[in-house]
DNA sequence: ATAATTTATATAGCTTGCTATCTAAACTTG
DNA sequence: CAAGTTTAGATAGCAAGCTATATAAATTAT
């Protein structure tokens, strides 16, 4: 019995995660934002003003780090929150007119980093990455 | 222009990622190892009594991740350091027998996890899925 | 042999993630 | 309506990763 780092799953893709990060965090450290922000901003992109439960719903984290990325995200002027009219536990969440100028550079730049991480692949082989990546988060999600 | 989760190959890898670190940690909790000490161990089980230079070569880390994770690992009773005989800047990295002891069961969890997580997969798409994984890795690694 | 450089490791300080727990408001229910 | 429960968020505290920088020993070069 042994145990080889190569043929792992666990280890390549935590391996390719850090990687893209990386390369995710170069490109769009110029326009103010970090890779922790980008889902986050990808919701509210498609609609703002919902409440961090709502946001939530979006997003594959936990509350507790939401609610931090938040307190960050806030403080780099990204978002703005205000009281919700009628539940005073529950807030929402504004994007600023900064989080609204860079999401066209954003898009582009993540686009960007999946195309030259994948540029390796044939267009067969990107699908199949795509797809079996896929089908193991849905089998995982399900344990 | 627009960006879709469910096709961006990052989104999908760090979603893959956190998946595979959470499953690993439950497995592994009851030996009283963390993920992050795992590479470290996997080094250390084939050759200990090395500098933490010689450990870094083997490990994809930044010298200070590994750094911080050696500390945790000796609090942890995992390593003991000792003074490196000719050089008095480094050290020599010993597993301690609580290390060697887990050896087995982390070996046999790792693989658990690794089956489990790629149970939904065929052989071939099992295969497959690994030589992507090398392969993009690969060209990231080079870009 | 001294000065300059490189090497081995540590430390500071940050982000992103997690679990667990707290507070306060909003519901439910007897 | 008061008591109990659920819900919305915040907070504490930790791990694992990163970059940047510090320190001290070793090596190289002058």
């Amino acid at each position: 019995m042994g145990f080889a780092r190569e043929n792992s799953a666990g280890y390549l893709i935590n391996q390719l995660a850090r990687l893209f990060a990386r390369e995710l965090q170069h490109h769009i450290q110029p326009l103010g934002i970090v890779t922790g922000q980008f889902p986050v901003l990808l919701a509210l992109w498609g609609r703002d003003g919902v409440t961090q439960r709502e946001l939530l719903a979006e997003i594959d984290v936990e509350q507790a780090t939401l609610a931090n990325t938040l307190i960050r995200m806030e403080r780099d002027g990204l978002v703005k929150r205000t009281k919700h009219p009628t539940d005073a536990r529950a807030q929402q969440i504004w994007l600023t007119q900064k989080a609204l100028n860079v999401r066209d550079d954003a898009y582009l730049s993540a686009n960007q980093v999946n195309q030259d991480a994948l540029a390796c692949l044939s267009d067969d082989e990107r699908a199949l990455f795509i797809k079996l990546m896929c089908k193991v988060i849905k089998n995982m999600r399900e344990e």
